[in-house]
DNA sequence: AACTTGTTTTCCACAATGCGGAAAGAGGCT
DNA sequence: AGCCTCTTTCCGCATTGTGGAAAACAAGTT
């Protein structure tokens, strides 16, 4: 048995977050079929909790309160990664990751080292540009071209090694490469003699972070990569399905 | 006014997130003092929408569908400040932050970490009273004094710490301070050994918010104060500029 | 300034909805 | 097995939330 209110609430946030993080009341009423009454009552309920906020036009937007939980929640997606990550790790012999994207930033959030005596060192908390890593080039490609773009326009793109994409027109045509055959490399652009190969993770609605698998050159061309990248497609999708549906039953 | 229900189930994710993500149910009923089969009932409502997840030991965790409105949430506010606070941790080598005046509160609404070992904790999504932080004082000291006073009235002034301001005569002397000089210092006030400075963002119209660097009292002691005050307004109007151009918040 | 239109906010009588104590059920330990 | 702790289910009652409709508001339009 559900709670309506709290269900009714949930929906209320959800279509705001479907209309970007802002919406009148009208629109989430059209959204969601609820009377004006309610969704108000629900609104002034999330708006005292810092849930929701009112903008100077009236309008209500997502609140500071969601990235604090939503922050929380991240750190226990780390958690729930390891067994994905552990059996990445048995794929391809290589240490495994799991990135999310903050702001214009690459966030590692969870690691499953290799086995290997040669291996990545934790780089968990670890905070990099996207241009220059595989997670970071399949989370952007994701998005939308222009958005993907401006992020970096911001970041500036600068040179880590030798192999770094520094320039928009080839970024974007790397990102084009990355959308058509679903993941993507790292060859040696942030670190010489460290590649990686990343997919993305979709948890039903979008891609929310990317697992990776990295190690040294050598070794990381010494594998098949199309069939690599399958493998860990089928992982990734598995953790994807339990990220989104944690209902269960 | 506000809808029982719904404050509840916040109360539940809250304590929830307290417990660092994870916790039983009735580590959840000591918290929150609210009956178990309330809380179990809730908890149900929450785990169908993917808002909290079950574990295998019956135990509970937030959920992936948080970690969605987190990002959008965040995306909102953070996203356009997130390559100005970059630039204020490169300036000072400490944790930058960007809050804003919600009500009587101070609410961070994005950081970006230092560097450093040793470093601010992320904070987004706090709410802290106005009189003891920096970027409360900025914020208030663009008000006309008497309703900077009235907040102060309101919420009381309590002591966090042996160098908290509680007597009004020495806020209002510590707001002119702020006004002549463009910049605000906490030093200590709401947490011993913690030191901040806070500069206004202004879009043009108004002060809208207040971006701050903080961190250890020695290393904040050692940097040059007006420099880096003068640094960061630099930073702040680039950024107020942009918030004025794009629709207002 | 006085309409018009498209909002958001407030109100209130009604009953559906959520409440919570207490009992049953599940695991975990020794 | 037995004991203990923690979780889940149940159900009658009244508190709580509901939603239609009206009032208040903001922003254009003549």
């Amino acid at each position: 048995m559900s709670v309506q209110s709290v269900d009714r609430a949930l929906d209320v946030l959800e279509a705001l977050a479907a209309h970007g993080g802002e919406a009148g009341l009208s629109e989430i009423a059209a959204r969601t079929g609820l009377p004006y009454g309610t969704i108000h009552r629900l609104l002034q309920t999330l708006l005292v909790r810092g849930y929701v906020r009112q903008e100077s036009d009236r309008r209500y937007a997502l609140g500071g309160a969601l990235v604090r939980l939503g922050g929380v929640a991240e750190r226990m997606v780390g958690v729930w990664a390891q067994p994905y990550l552990a059996k990445m790790v048995e794929l391809s012999g290589e240490t495994a990751n799991l990135a999310v994207l903050e702001g214009d930033f690459i966030v590692y959030v969870a690691q499953v080292p290799s086995p290997r005596r040669l291996r990545m060192f934790a780089e968990v908390g670890r905070r990099v540009l996207p241009h220059s890593t595989a997670v970071g080039k399949v989370l952007l490609a994701d998005r939308p071209d222009g958005e993907a773009m401006a992020v970096f326009e911001r970041t500036g793109m600068p040179r880590r090694t030798a192999n770094t994409i520094t320039d928009a027109g080839a970024m974007r045509a790397e990102l084009a490469t990355v959308r058509d055959r679903g993941y993507a490399m790292d060859l040696g652009e942030e670190e010489l003699g460290v590649h990686c190969l990343a997919v993305p993770v979709n948890d039903g609605a979008r891609v929310v972070a990317a697992m990776s698998v990295s190690g040294p050159a050598e070794r990381i061309e010494a594998l098949d990569r199309d069939e690599l990248a399958e493998g860990m497609r089928k992982i990734a999708l598995d953790f994807g399905r339990e990220l989104g549906s944690s209902n269960g039953w």
